[in-house]
DNA sequence: ATTATAATCAGTAATGGTTATCATTATTGA
DNA sequence: TCAATAATGATAACCATTACTGATTATAAT
């Protein structure tokens, strides 16, 4: 069986994601890893980010378009996507897990969970559109 | 100022959509239409889809994994995804708009929509399941 | 401590989905 | 019918991600 090594790069990559609440791709990981470990591969970024999302200690998040982005707090929680900048922020308002329930009826499977994201205009960036008018 | 011309290909394209409710691929959407002409370019067919998205005529979906699906279906709607067997369907349920405002109240922005994808076990593939215990 | 092992690494090539380019063709309005 | 130009087919380029390689490192057994 495979028996799991530790890894400092591992470490530092779940660190900055723990760190950080910005959602960042892979590349942006990759740079932030970059600074404590100047010659870490984006192999390597890839490699652990999978491997820590398949164990359950990261999210991956699919936001519409553009690549990738991943989430170091892995309780179900809703995004919102500004259309204008595409910034991902967290929304702290409760997960509404009667969805699945009531999705469950109508499609004659087993419903286990959701993704929400919201899409919209944040406010940095209705502010920046006010000025300018 | 550019205006649309028609043509045929798109119309195909566009067609096909309409058609088939398994929310296709550009690829699937590409040897759909090679029936009706064999020599289309899987270019114009990724062009077209684009073209057709942005015009508000369909709607791309990205349902977490694997590469973009298109659909024929503007509505406002909600999707299932089976985690086994990756197929993606509709759900006839009730859009829940109010959860727009509930969540524009904790982000400071302007929150117009959502999208809400749901993930489980489909009924087939529970069958499936069930048959080789 | 020394060694055996297997996981992990950095570096790089390959892959797959998507987009851009360009010469040619089709559509449209005069 | 004809000129203007959008759309096409073919192909190359692009970008995010994955696979491969041989070298390195962490762990476990000696």
């Amino acid at each position: 069986m495979k028996t799991l090594k530790h890894s400092r790069q591992r470490d530092a990559i779940l660190n900055c994601l723990m760190a950080r609440h910005d959602h960042p791709t892979a590349d942006a990981v990759y740079a932030s890893v970059r600074e404590e470990f100047p010659n870490v591969s984006l192999g390597t970024v890839y490699r652990n980010l999978n491997l820590l999302a398949d164990l359950g200690e990261i999210r991956r998040l699919n936001c519409g378009s553009g690549p990738e982005r991943f989430d170091g707090d892995t309780r179900p929680h809703y995004h919102f996507i500004c259309r204008e900048c595409g910034q991902v922020t967290d929304l702290p308002m409760e997960v509404l897990e009667q969805m699945n329930t009531e999705a469950q009826e109508c499609c004659g499977g087993k419903i286990d969970s959701h993704i929400t994201y919201f899409y919209g205009i944040c406010g940095d960036c209705l502010d920046k559109a006010e000025k300018h008018l």
